[in-house]
DNA sequence: GCTAACAGGACTAAACTAGTCCTGTATTTT
DNA sequence: AAAATACAGGACTAGTTTAGTCCTGTTAGC
């Protein structure tokens, strides 16, 4: 299936409410009411995704959440990353050396290959694509198309060239 | 985390065996012994692998498995769709009309099109990646490239689009 | 008829997910 | 100062999913 959970799913429709008024801090209340999902999931949606740094709070009265910097600054990755950690499709990707095949196994760089070129996908992709206002314009485009080539590079580069992109940009 | 059930993942490993040696039949005893994986456990995967028609199983005596189709011709994708059922990241993806929010929601046109632009990623790498010999030749290459043009082209088409491709490709 | 090998499905334990709730703390308003 | 607002942290539960095993039946070769 491949799916991102709900609350991650949640997270990006609560953050395209912040984004849409980025000015005024929002309380949990507030946004559970704009978005239809209960207070305590809006709420716990929240504080992860403080955790991770994508939203500031306040706290006390007239108080809430805000973005903690622009929409189009804020990807999927790292909403992904903030809500369940970070992206691993397999098991030597998220924690190398606890598989026991991984000795015997080669079907390993590819994976970290393929990993590397879904998170930089995800990383194209921001809050402002998020909230539903497409951007068209040429700045767009011209991302896109270099996301593109990187992808492309990322999934012909060799292991070791693959892995020196994950930590220069990791 | 964003990651593929750990059978999957075996499956890529079982399969890359059976790429291999295509010509030969392989019992899952054989398998499970090369690959290092536990008979039962093999013998689970590969079945969903048949269901899947991804490979092709001979019964009786000096029966077992083999590749249905040629490795360069089956894609991490297929590997997904046959274990795990089609990938489909978040809920309205999968199951349009079973969620509560979709009314409201405006993320899910994004999360329509991420969803298409990593399928597309996926389709892109074969078992031939999959098995650890990295091709390098020009055919490949020109593969990613158009790949990456496509991916460019799904993250930018607005939402018809996206469903219009994806209703050709899928 | 015996044996090798797949097919289908039942079953279990463990892990994860979604969702709720409670207790505490900071800030503003009155 | 007191009261109200709102976040912080974490405990807790029910439900689902995953990994892995096992059993019973069927098919093919020798
Ligand atoms: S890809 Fe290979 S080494 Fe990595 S988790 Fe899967 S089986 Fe283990
Ligand atoms: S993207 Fe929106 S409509 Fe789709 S599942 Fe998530 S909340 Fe529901």
């Amino acid at each position: 299936m491949l799916r991102i959970s709900k609350l991650t799913d949640y997270a990006t429709v609560v953050l395209a409410v912040l984004a849409e008024d980025a000015a005024a801090p929002h309380s949990a209340a507030q946004l559970a009411d704009a978005t239809h999902i209960a207070l305590p999931t809006v709420s716990k949606v929240l504080k992860a995704l403080q955790r991770g740094g994508l939203v500031a709070s306040t706290r006390g009265a007239r108080g809430g959440y805000q973005l903690a910097r622009p929409a189009a600054n804020i990807s999927a990755v790292d909403v992904i990353d903030a809500m369940e950690g970070p992206v691993g499709l397999t098991e030597c990707v998220t924690h190398p050396g606890s598989c026991d095949l991984e000795a015997t196994c080669r079907s390993g760089d590819a994976w970290q290959r393929v990993n590397l070129a879904i998170r930089r996908a995800l990383q194209d992709v921001t809050l402002l694509e998020l909230t539903g206002r497409t951007t068209t314009g040429e700045a767009r485009a011209v991302t896109a198309g270099q996301t593109a080539a990187e992808f492309a590079a990322a999934l012909r580069a060799g292991t070791l060239r693959a892995r020196t992109i994950e930590g220069g940009v990791q």
